[in-house]
Formats: structure tokens, sequence, C-alpha cells
DNA sequence: CTGTTAGCGCTTTCAA
DNA sequence: TTGAAAGCGCTAACAG
């Protein structure tokens, strides 16, 4: 095992430390000359810089954090191609990690970034109690929400969720659906909490009452989840739509209905949201609510770096899109 | 912006800045009453242990590196379920990286996980060249191949792709198939490579010929690759069958198929590898070859964390899976 | 433009 | 069982 230090590139270059620590870091102030002769010896004894000392002298390290809750839903990795596309322009790396939707491994997870002295966390919180939050930001990391709306303090990037579940089920219920079921993951779950009031609010507007709206709660917001939920209704009797508060419970509600012989849309109409890749080449293709998932990513991760490069001069901003209803076959 | 030492727990707890230590590190040398002031002391202080202090110290830091080609594949999310799964339990971090098969991306990759001293590297090589790899392991960071089987003095664990890629073209030629066509990614990825010389293996024992089996190769294995694999074949005119180098392709293919009003798999059989969950819910349920994916994960990173904690007594092992064939409607 | 120097916060002997 | 002290490898003043 081999471990060459700045020192023994110093000593083969024949120059000093300091020197070679500016070769590395401010470049444009070392002499050509000097330059090359120290990245020659670089090259020469394959120097690696240590990031822990660099980090613990600096103060901070080049990375930031990304806590998602489910790193096996391609809406969460459709966030994180956005985050790393800019994150590796402005030369830094991401820690990506997965909360699994519990409060706890969120915990662990942001004891691990603030232990490597990440310089922001971009997340997507799993709960609705953020105070930890606010402590590391306490220890001079910074904070971003993805995918979640803050307030005043705090920069955010989301999608209105109570507008896209208002489209969802306006639109479940312009095609003739009288009785409705939600299925979605914990209430504890913003996302899912936000999409409901949206359902009921589509419900307002037109004859039905929030009555006609049952909820089936799921453990996961996957396509196991989904297959659960679609269980509990054929035991409970079939409603005339589901709204899945994402793809993956959709697309499991999906295919147990269809293995049951349930006809979609003819006996229920189905609406996902999200509309991941895989939807639209579903059983029977997937209406759902499309969200701009790369942008945010890539925005939130914007707003993080400049924050923490101009922490006074930066502004905290909240920003929010529009999703959008895509319709296809499921609830066509 | 609070910044709490380990000296300012030494003050508070009335104790040395090395007790602390201890009681981070080594417990049970400490007094119990000693180390419940400590504790308490962190707590009230909301100590966070500086992680690039203690690497530096200790010359090695507990969180590993996971490189895989493409993190938008479901077969490497489920891979990383196996890595965080056994990494979490050891009680160190993961740093998962995409390399987008791209050997530059990886190589970029690699010198970020060799700067933070991880203690080893969990990694699908995106090409055939490993020898950076070597040279990381001189540095003494242990590495493990994933999904891919080295020889001598390197653990590996893999699905043996030969046999996977023969499994798949022989049920095809069974299921009648005279003319065939091959979908992947470039052929410097071995999966590739492999896969084809399963099929072509598969042609010898039957009565066709090599030539029985055109080439498709597209940049990215993922579903637009698929895409634009099947535009090929639609131009180019319809083989009796298709076998794609993974599922994300057969996808691609599939609907770009059903759009142009082919029946699969009447008009045209289809079989994917990996089986990944989206597989069995697509438009015409796909056939699909299994790897035990999960599995490669967790073994993988066992092997690793035993080289790292005793690489004197550790013998390098390579793991070899056989793959299994799921037939389902798309070949049916 | 380059060298010297003083730590960053922690771990780990070695003594007490 | 606990304390004192010597760095780990690097960066950032500051001097030259």
């Amino acid at each position: 095992m081999v471990t060459v230090g700045i020192k023994d590139v110093a000593r083969r270059a024949g120059v000093s430390p300091g020197t070679v620590s500016n070769v590395l870091n401010r470049p444009e102030r070392v002499a050509a000359a000097t330059r090359s002769r120290v990245e020659e010896a670089i090259r020469e004894l394959g120097f690696v810089r240590n990031g822990s000392a660099s980090t613990l002298r600096a103060g901070q390290s080049r990375a930031v954090g990304l806590v998602v809750l489910d790193v096996g839903n391609p809406f969460f990795v459709e966030v994180a191609r956005g985050v790393e596309d800019v994150v590796s322009d402005r030369d830094h790396a991401v820690i990506l990690c997965n909360s699994g939707e519990s409060p706890e491994k969120e915990a662990r997870n942001l004891r691990v970034l603030a232990e490597q002295r990440v310089r922001g966390v971009l997340i997507t919180p799993a709960g609705d109690d953020t105070s930890d939050l606010l402590r590391l930001r306490e220890h001079g990391v910074a904070v971003v929400f993805v995918d979640h709306s803050a307030s005043g303090d705090v920069c955010s990037v989301a999608v209105d969720d109570v507008a896209g579940g208002e489209l969802a089920v306006r639109h479940l219920i312009e095609k003739g659906a009288r009785r409705l079921a939600f299925v979605s993951g914990p209430k504890a779950i913003r996302q899912c909490s936000d999409r409901r009031r949206g359902a009921l609010r589509a419900l307002e507007t037109s004859d039905l009452l929030p009555g006609d709206l049952t909820d089936i709660v799921v453990p996961e917001m996957n396509a196991h989840g989904g297959q659960l939920a679609a269980r509990t209704l054929l035991d409970e009797g079939l409603p005339d739509a589901v709204f899945c508060a994402n793809d993956l419970l959709a697309l499991g509600v999906l295919r147990v209905l269809l293995q049951a012989g349930v006809r979609v849309p003819e006996d229920v109409a189905l609406i996902g949201y999200d509309d991941i890749e895989f939807s639209s080449a579903a059983a029977v293709p997937l209406s759902s609510i499309r969200q701009p998932t790369y942008q945010l990513g890539k925005i939130a991760t914007e707003l993080l770096l400049d924050e923490c490069d101009d922490p006074a001069g930066h502004a905290h901003q909240q920003i929010m899109f529009q999703p959008e209803l895509v319709v296809r076959e499921s609830s066509g």
C-alpha cells in the first residue's frame, strides 16, 4: 500500500508543499513552468489528494447530500439526475441517501451527512417534523426542500400537489365516476395529504359528496402497496374510479385488477401520479399527473449552491410549479 | 453557525478530550458514570463528530463506494438495496455513483471515492480496462466486482451471462423463431458481449446459422435505446424474434412495435433480461432472464467488508450465479 | 511567484 | 480508568 502526500509531490517537483496546494486549488497563481512540473510529479507519483484533510482544513467539503423517499421510484431517480448534472458542473459530488419514507432512517442519514460536513442538503422530508433540519442549518449546512414547499426562511422547490389531486379527480368525475377511491401511503407524507385535499376539492365543485371518496392507506408507496390496495378494493366492492398517489401504486393496482378480470377503464377507471416512464408502457397505458421532475432537482441544486457560495446575499425562495394532466387509456 | 468540538464536550463533562473520543469509539473502556456524563454533554451541546478529522486521523473512513452503470435501471437499484442493507448493518455508509456506462465518468467517480478514502469500492465496470481499479487497490482501497466476473486476485460476484443468453435464444428457437435479432448496448460492455455469445451458442446447438442472428447496437441500454432499435428493425424488416440485452431495451422495443401495429408475440416474439419488476406489468408481459439481483449486492458487500476487516486472512473469491428463464406472454 | 508556518478536530499511544 | 501530547495531510495567511 502506497501513500503519497503533498510533501512527496513537493519534494519530487522541487517546490514547497504550499505551492503544490496552490496548483491544486488556485492554479492561476502559479507560474506555468512550476505548475507543469508539479502536475508531472503528481502524475508520476499517482498522488490523490486526501479529501478528509482538505475538508478538515477548509472547514467544508465539496459535497452535497440528497435525501429521497425512495430510490426505487423513477420519480426520484429523475430528480437525482437533475441534481447530479448541476453538481458535477460545479465540480461537487452528491451523496445520495434513501430514507425509505422513514423518519428514523432519515435522521440517520442526516447524521451521516452532518458528520461529512456536506455543504448542503437537498431533501424530501419523510415526516412533517422538520426541526432536525433546522438544527442542521445551525451547524452551517444549507437546506433546500425538494418536492415539498416551505415557508419563509428556507428555499424550496415543489409542485402544487393540491392542484394535481384536483386535476386528477375532476377528470375522473368528468368521465362519469360517481364512487371513487384514493389509494395512498401514510397520511404523514405531505404528498399524500395534499393530493387528497385536491381530490376533495374536486368533489366539492361537483355534485358529489366527500363520502363518495373512499381512502385506502397502504404502508409503502410502491407496486406492492398498490397490490395490497387492489385486494382491499376487490374485497370491499369496486368503485367506478381509482386515483393513486403515485404511479408505482397505480401499476400495482392495475396488475391485480387485470388478474382478477376487471376491465380498465370500462369497469374501473384508473389514474396515477408522477407520469414515470413505465406508465405509458403499462398493460393499459396509465393516465397520470406529470411534474417537471428533472427541473425540480436542477433548480433546487442551483438554489442550494447559490446559498452556499454567498450566504449573506442569498434570498430564500419558494418555487412552485404547476402539474399537468396526461390522459391515456386507463381513464380514457 | 455553531461549532462544537470534542474539546467543548470534554470541558462540559469535566473530562479530557481523549476520554470523549473513547466514549465515541470504545465505550466499553470508559466507566459507566463517566460515559453517561459525556453522553449527556454530547446531547446538550448537540455535538456532531467531524468525520473528516476522524477519517484523517484513522487513515480510513467508514464508507464504501458503489459505482453502477445506470441508476435509472431497476436492476441496479435492487443491487443497491442489497448493498445498503449490509452496509448499514455494519454501521458504514454507501456513496452511490453512476457511471452512465461511460469509462470517463467512471474514472471521475473513482477519483472522488479515492479522495474520500473509502474503505472499498463495489463496481460494475463500464469498460474492459480495469487497470484504474487495480491502481486503486495499491492505494489500500479494496475492490469487488459486481455483475462482472474477475479472475484470481480480486473478488467478484456475477451471474453467468453466457448461460443466460443461451437460455433466452434457445427458448425463442424452440418457439419456432428462424430469424432473430439481438438488441444491445455497446460491445465494450461485457454483459452485452457475453449475452451475445450465449445467443450464438444456442444457435450452434440448433439447425440455425450465426447469420440468422442480426445485431442491433444502440448507444444506451434504456427504453430510448430500445425505441431506436425497434425503428431500425421496422425499417430493415422484422425478424421472428428479438432478444434484448436488458428489460429496459425490451420495453422500448415493445412500445414501438405495438404502436406500429406489430403483434407480440404473434408477429414477433420478444424476450428481455434482468426481469425487473415493471416487465411483468408491461402492455404485453415480458419474458425475461431472472437474476438474483439483491443477492448480488448483498454478497458482494459482505466480501468487501470481510476483506477490509482482515486483509491478510482474506481469500479472494469469484462467485457465479446461474440465471433463470421466465416465460410470459411476449414469447408465449 | 514561492516558501514557511500554524493549526483544522480527532485518535492514540504512553504515563499516571 | 483517565489525561497529556503528538501528529494525520492539507490549506491559507503572511513573509520574502
